[in-house]
DNA sequence: GCGACGAGGTTTAGCGGTAAACTTCGCTGG
DNA sequence: CCAGCGAAGTTTACCGCTAAACCTCGTCGC
């Protein structure tokens, strides 16, 4: 047991693996074994008194001497770009992932260090910095994951279709989710709809909602030229924008294709401010299904994401590959695609006129 | 430098101190003292030269080394309290606190770690366990603030009320958004109000503004008994629950104040629902001004927090109490109290009739 | 009767840093 | 002319824990 002066001259207790080892009269070696459940090579009976007097004396293992020694640090890193102003882009889709990544973690006697990545060499210096036992990247673009170097601890990139085999995606079926869209307006009668998403390069998430969409509006037989697409952000105020200058710019299209339900919000709104409806003029989908998309007026009918498997199936990746000793993606296993489905609300209907 | 096996039958590189010690001819010593820039003590070329090998070595400092040996990890927690579940409360109001600590402590070369906590005990726990240099806690219940004995390190409270004086509060300014909510009311000439929020114990967030919205419906001259208050969750499914049974329950009611822009949204869906209009029917004023407040319909009219700014106190709080070396509280540093302001949108009119 | 073996430990040698005390040496002031 | 000092390092000791090798019995098979 150390005792230290305090800083009301008091003294402050930490209780060390040779405070107990002391005590019980073994060396420190049976403590730690019998403290890591490495109980193989020791009695019960020690077992028993060691446990009794580490609970009695309020043990608490020192994390940073652990990983120093072992090498391994049972820390997961949660690792998020930022954005130009150097601060952490904290979508709720980035929350959702980091809360339930640490929920999950925790029962398993991992930990969570959230860090903002400026610059992609951050993740390798992390990794080595801090003995990181593995690594989940969260809204990275698809060019940066390709050009990570990491091969010692397994990787797990949210949302990913980055072909560094390196790095488990795992993602919602994108593709399959814009062809449910594609055929929900298509079979509501549309003729002329309109995909909003953020640009896109290659075939990320966006480029497959995309790909599906139009795929099945042309299967459902719609004139090509028909199937639009808009560039805007991912923001309320994006959508809103767009839906402002909805009437103005793109005359004869009668439903859009919102690629994250904050632009399908903002489109609704933005359509009521110009003072037309939904669906009475335009029809408006969109795609996650977030806690706000049933409380808007009308109901936001969206393309539902399983938010709770998809961080669930990271978390799982990741414990499962450092159970393995893993380097990232030796195995290679291969991606995750989770289920999509259509919920039906109110803002969906037929065509106008 | 540290030549290791690979996975791949490579090698991994790590440099340590005493590489660049020994390509440097000089001791570790003097290479640590230059990377922490206590660089008194070294010649300017020494240090220069140092500098140039560290940097043509790539190296990364190992942090649980450095944790260890300085008893001090540049770490701060952002520790929040797990519901029945076990899973992390993760409101987007903890979101833009954890997200926002992460940019402001990165920014001054600390670190994050994000932690569930079980049991009250574990807050100690953790702050030992990891030589934690700072904790802020976020959505914690006064209660078990006031029941926390942690004197080592800085403890800033989000949205704290607690008697703790080692813990310092950062909030806003409730009391005075309660009194600004119920003044709006009653300069648009409601006479029967309802305040909705949470259940609480003692004067914690909740009870501020339901005492400064009493406070100020009552100075304008309704009658207590016409200035009610219901407890439900802060969910929007709570809050459409009571949207959609505020006629039948509540009828001579013509406006609620919520605690929470969550609630007063679902409010508003459930009174839509229930065949109402707001604020034709019913006024409905929110509190918090999230970022989708502004894009329903009608507009939310909110009492408007000003999160970055709680933030950037919380953060630049328990930074300033690190450098000062100062064990939490012991300088007795008054709690913030941040200015809220009210938000005009379109869900607050005349009372009905 | 004794070598092998397994149970139940102990010993040794770090992990990569840091704090604090100690050294060396050229200057400087009285 | 030398005590004293500051600049620029170096040395020593240790942070708390762990991997891996080593030790010491009692027992068991042949």
């Amino acid at each position: 047991m150390r005792l230290e002066p305090d800083a009301d001259g008091g003294v402050r207790v930490t209780t060390r693996l040779s405070d107990i080892a002391d005590e019980a009269g073994v060396s420190v070696m049976t403590v730690s074994n019998v403290m890591n459940g490495k109980r193989a090579r020791v009695s019960p009976a020690t077992i028993e008194k060691v446990l009794g007097i580490a609970a009695r004396l309020g043990y608490v293992p020192n994390i940073p001497a652990r990983s120093l020694a072992a090498n391994s640090s049972h820390i997961v890193a949660a690792l998020v770009p930022v954005g130009e102003n150097n601060s952490l882009l904290v979508s709720p889709h980035t929350v959702a992932v980091v809360g339930g990544m640490e929920t999950h973690l925790r029962h398993h006697g991992y930990h969570v260090l959230l860090r903002g990545i400026e610059h992609e060499d951050q993740v390798a210096q992390t990794v080595r910095g801090w003995s990181l036992d593995g690594v989940v990247l969260v809204e990275f673009p698809d060019e940066q994951i390709d050009r990570l170097r990491v091969d010692t601890v397994p990787l797990v990139a949210i949302d990913s279709y980055s072909a560094n085999p390196r790095a488990i995606g795992v993602r919602s079926d994108d593709d399959g989710g814009g062809r449910l869209a594609g055929k929900r307006l298509a079979d509501a009668g549309h003729r002329r709809v309109l995909f909003a998403g953020p640009p896109y390069q290659g075939m990320g998430v966006v480029g497959q909602r995309w790909a599906g969409f139009r795929e099945a509006c042309l299967a459902a037989g719609l004139d090509p030229d028909d199937v639009g697409a808009v560039e805007v952000l991912t923001s309320f105020e994006d959508g809103r924008r767009l839906g402002l200058r909805l009437r103005h710019d793109h005359p004869g299209v009668t439903a859009v294709f919102a690629t994250a339900d904050h632009l399908a919000v903002g489109i609704m709104a933005g359509i009521a401010e110009a003072g037309g409806s939904v669906p009475g003029d335009v029809s408006v989908i969109g795609f996650d299904d977030l806690d706000f998309a049933r409380y808007t007026t009308p109901g936001l009918t969206t393309i539902a994401q399983n938010m709770p498997a998809k961080v669930a199936e990271a978390s799982r990746i990741v414990l499962d590959e450092i159970e393995r000793g893993a380097g990232a993606g030796d195995g290679g296993r291969e991606p995750v695609a989770l289920d999509v489905h259509l919920v039906e609300r109110g803002s969906v209907g037929p065509p106008r006129g």
